[in-house]
Order: structure tokens, then sequence, then C-alpha cells
DNA sequence: CATCTATAATAGTAATACTATCACCCACAC
DNA sequence: GTGTGGGTGATAGTATTACTATTATAGATG
């Protein structure tokens, strides 16, 4: 019943669909706060519970435990973000101009439009930053893949993987490039807050384009252009 | 006393010494083998005593919580990495191949050669392919990171980083571009093993180098020698 | 022989990650 | 209106985790 853009995820992210209801709404809602505000490893469904005047228990109702809630959370951020490229690229015929656009898009993390979501986008960034890589990095993910609690990732992925192909058919790692892409978006961004040693990257730019754009977008083209290919034997 | 390599780390990184005692490098020895058997998160000190027919208590004196252990272990396997970079490209002029030794290196996940250290480098590798980047994704970071914890990884980039300005002066990103091969190498090679869709290089490839090597050569030495770089504003 | 140190053994605490039960409220159907 | 079922709150309870504290002992050192 909520305006605006509706998500629709993989039910086995979830055991009862928080968008439907109210506590579910809250779930999701507070959650994205508790999480940013703590960390992953902080967070506990007990503080999420009394954060929202609930209970543990009917936390429980909706997410079998919080890592299935990360992995909602991140999956609906995939989404979100593949709304707004095709947005922003439908009508764009070069692709080239629309790999700049998808560059673009993935390297804002402090972000304007808000779509009309009732979820804090700003703050469900900060989160794919620091905790999306732990979404799939655990044990379970051979598990979690096979029941498809990755496709928004790798939908998202091949999109672009395509528009590589497209600018050079004969490029041979074009979802190797688009998911280092996507990795190193989140990296540097993060090392530009934390870690400035390991990059040139700088968090604060205001007026001119990031320069987390710059890089992302010259290692892409350089790559997809690249001139240092010799054919694969 | 033990033979081989020794390795000195920052001493905050444990309570006391574990490479100095008997019990201290059964420590080091036996999580290697339970993190990679069990995942981090799965991973307990209470599990690891039982294994090395300790305590928990004891383990408690060597390392102040598994979070130190993990940045031990891993500060460990970069230091063990520059090591091998060195022993391998000290008496190689050419940049461009000492940077091609380097990606080969970085991207070598089954080892041969052991360097006599009583260390599974083999196990180690996968830890760090998996556990690596939670050493720094949490809410400690900036802290740890004043104490001087991700030194050995900030030092090993910015070595890499100057092979890099070596042979291109003007590029801009030079720690960017290493910090993304670091990344990018220990992604790829996780992808390919659990999340195939997401990249074209493949784990299992005998014989011939693998792809993961050639992809990061090309990506590197396509940015470094980019022609898609227009001068920053 | 005294001393010091590392470790083992044991115990205990607070928090975490759940699971189970029961009572209630509300919407809807008959 | 009565019943039925679903969603929730309240409460309790368990096993495990992440530690901390205490004491005892065995071995090395002076």
């Amino acid at each position: 019943m909520s305006a605006g853009i509706r998500i629709e995820l993989n039910h086995k992210l979830y055991l009862r669909d928080p968008d439907q209801t109210d506590l579910g709404r809250a779930i999701l809602k507070e959650s994205i706060r508790l999480i940013d505000e703590l960390g992953f490893e902080q967070f506990t469904f007990k503080k999420l519970a009394q954060c929202i005047h609930s209970t543990e228990a009917s936390v429980y109702r909706y997410f079998e435990n919080k890592h299935k809630l990360l992995l909602y959370l991140v999956s609906w951020y995939w989404n979100w973000l593949d709304y707004r490229i095709c947005y922003h690229t439908h009508n764009v015929a070069d692709a080239a101009e629309r790999l700049r656009i998808f560059i673009r898009i993935l390297a804002q993390y402090q972000i304007k439009e808000q779509l009309s979501s009732y979820l804090d986008i700003e703050s469900l960034s900060r989160i794919v930053v620091v905790e999306a890589s732990k979404a799939y990095l655990t044990k379970e993910v051979d598990n979690d893949n096979n029941n498809g609690l990755f496709q928004d990732y790798k939908s998202l992925c091949h999109k672009i993987a395509m528009v590589v192909l497209e600018l050079n058919p004969s490029y041979p790692y074009p979802h190797a490039l688009v998911s280092t892409l996507f990795e190193a978006a989140r990296k540097q961004w993060f090392f530009s807050q934390h870690l400035p040693s390991l990059t040139e990257v700088k968090g604060t730019q205001q007026g001119q384009e990031s320069n987390l754009v710059q890089f992302l977008t010259h290692l892409a083209f350089d790559a997809i252009k690249g001139t240092n290919f010799s054919p694969v034997s």
C-alpha cells in the first residue's frame, strides 16, 4: 500500500513479508538505523525489539536470524540500485554513456533523490559499504546461493556486463570487471573514510565530481578498450 | 627458535607473543585449521582450546579476543607475502616485470613453496580470501588503525604503488589501483569458487597460468598505461 | 631451596541466539 | 453473536558465547 517504488524480493529471504505489515516495516526501518549505528556484529534482535517497542519473538517471526535480515536489506539495495540505473539510462542509446551513468550511480553514497521509500537510503548505503560483503563471506554461501538469495546482485552484474560486451564484444572478462567495479566502489569509499593511506580517493568532495567516479571510470574504460590484450590462448 | 623465516608483528596484536612458546605456536597452528574449517563466525576460543588440549583462559592470555587473533593471522600473511615478493623481485630491474611477478604471487592461492614455517600456508591463504575483509569492516577500524594494526597491509600496498608510479609517474591513483588489485584478487577467487556467475575467472586451472592472473594483469597495465586519461581538473 | 612464571582446572557472569507457551486482540465468516 | 485464525505481546527458558577470576601445580631460574 505504500506509495512510490515497490520492491519484490525472493521470499526465501524472510519468514513473513516485512513489507506487508506495520511491524514488518518498523523492523526494516529501525534495523537499518541500528545496524548503521552499532555495526552488524553488535546489532541484535533484542536491541531492535526494544527500539520498536516490540519483542524478540515477534522479530523472529519475520526473519529467521539476523543474517537473513542482512541479506534482505542488501538485496533490497541492489534492487533499488537497479531501479535507479534503469531510470537514468532507459533512453540513453550510447553504451559508453550508459556505463558512465552506471558508475556514477554506483559510486554515489550520499544520496539526494529519495524516490519515496519509507527506508532511509543514505543509512542503507552506508550499511552496504561496510556490511554487504559479510552477506556472502560465510560458510553458508553455497546454500544461500542455491536458494537464490544473491540473485539480485548477480542479475545486476550481468546486466552491466552486457553493456561492457556491447562496448567491446571481445573483452574476455565482462562479469569479472563489473563485479570488481562493484566491490571496488564500496571498498575505495570505505578506505577513503577509514584507511585513507590505501587510496587516493577522497570521500569529502563537494562541487566537482568525486574522484571515486573518475578512478572507476578510467579503470573500466581502460580495461574495456585495453590495448594490452593479447588473445587468450 | 623455529627454523625458516621469522616474522615480527606489531606487539599490540597480542597480549603474549604466540611465536615464543609451544602453546602460542599451537594456538596459531590450530586456529588456522579451525577457522578454515568452521569459518570465523563459528570459530570460538573454547573449541580451539579443546583442539589443543588446553583451556579457554590460556588462549585469552595470548589474544584479547578472536578478532585480534584474526588481525594477527592476516598481518602475518601480508608479511609473508611481502617476504615472497621481495624474494622473487629483489634482482629484477624492470618495473613492469616486478609488477607482473607481484600479481602472480598475489593471485596464487594454492601454494607449493612452504618456506619452512610451522603454519599451514595454504589453509591461511583460504582464510585470507574469506575472512581478511572482516578484519577491518568493523566499528573498531579507526581505533585499530590508530594502533597500527593494519600497518603491514598498508606498507605492502605502498610498496607496490611505488612500482606503479615507476611505470607511470603521472598515474593519479597508484594506491587505489593496488588496493583494488589486492581486494579483487581475493574476491574474484572467492567468486570463482562460490558465485561463478559473477566472474569469468576459473579456480581450477592446471598447467596454464590462471586467468585470474591474466585478468588482474590486464586490469593493472591497462589502467597504468591508460590512454583514457584526461588531466585531473 | 625459594621464587617466579606459565599453564591447567574450575567456576562464574552477562550477553547472545534462539525456542516455546500462553493470552490477547482483531478481522472476518457463519 | 459466536467461533475461528492470524498476528502480536509477555514471559520464560536453553545452549552457547565471550569473557573474567581464583586457585593449584609443574617447571625453569636464581
